[in-house]
DNA sequence: CTGAGATCCTGGGGGC
DNA sequence: TGCCCCCAGGATCTCA
């Protein structure tokens, strides 16, 4: 489900909704989508943190505790992190926490690919490659990454240890705001296409953030708003209907066994 | 190391 | 209505 923009958008509501707090009662409500790294027990270890920040690592929310420990969320296809003030009826709740000035944070996850883990440092979120709004990510940066790479730009961009952060949607829509194919050979890009590649990601990442993600299904942020920038996609999910920019039909095929969305004029 | 494919799950939508 | 198949915002593991 979420992409950097969506977790960037969960992650700012959860600072400033669970920051500072204290967690007085955990409630594991499905054991497998809780990891303990630690020794002891999930509940009884996390029971009376406190947790001092909740920041984002490509598509993983990392609270910092006061302990020094993290309690790192990533929600895969379908997770959700939510603030409420009375804990919800949910079929699909993981977790549930509850601070001690009241008020809950409910873990759901249908299909149940999500993860809340508990480690002593965050190393969770390890292994990842540059994040794309990092300024230390420039067009060389980019550059550096593709060199040599024989696998399609698009398998790349969806390559977390390459670059950290991109899914499905913000790949493609990336891609058409580039006018790359998405099946080109990576290290095969020209010094002026993967200049173009690079503000595209920025311009398309920064984008979504502003408009607080996209909701194609059923992504909610932490206050359980919906995202705007499914009304704004350009590509993705737009199968058989016109290319906004040249009215040429937007094909779709699969790529590494992600649907993956293009203008056949536009993108070459 | 690289790249391709299967796998983990559940639910929604389309075709028949 | 019901059934079957395909599809889904992700990452990880195995294999060649």
């Amino acid at each position: 489900m979420p992409e950097l923009p969506e977790v960037e958008t969960i992650v700012r509501g959860l600072a400033r909704a669970v920051s500072g707090r204290r967690i007085a009662e955990v409630r594991v409500e499905m054991a497998g989508s809780v990891v303990n790294d630690l020794p002891g027990d999930f509940a009884e270890t996390l029971r009376g943190e406190r947790i001092e920040s909740v920041t984002r690592r490509a598509k993983f929310v990392v609270m910092r505790l006061g302990s020094g420990r993290a309690l790192t969320v990533h929600l895969r296809m379908t997770g959700r992190l939510i603030v409420e003030a009375q804990p919800q009826e949910d079929a699909y709740s993981r977790l549930r926490l509850r601070f001690e000035d009241g008020g809950w944070l409910r873990f759901s996850d249908v299909r149940r690919f999500g993860r809340v883990r508990l480690t002593a440092d965050g190393a969770w979120a390890a292994g990842l490659g540059p994040e794309p709004l990092d300024p230390a990510f420039t067009p060389e940066a980019l550059r550096g990454l593709l060199e040599g790479r024989r696998t399609p730009i698009k398998s790349l961009l969806l390559d977390q240890s390459r670059l950290a952060g991109v899914g499905n949607i913000y790949a493609c829509e990336a891609l058409y705001l580039a006018g790359i194919h998405p099946k080109r050979r990576a290290g095969g890009l020209s010094k002026a296409r993967v200049e173009r590649l690079h503000a595209a990601l920025i311009r398309v990442l920064g984008r979504a953030i502003r408009m607080r993600g996209s909701s194609i299904d059923d992504y909610v942020d932490a206050e359980g708003l919906r995202g705007g920038f499914q009304n704004t996609l350009a590509v993705y999910g737009r199968e058989g209907l016109s290319c906004r920019r040249c009215h040429a039909p937007i094909k779709r095929v699969t790529l590494a066994q992600r649907g993956t969305f293009y203008c056949p004029r536009c993108q070459r």
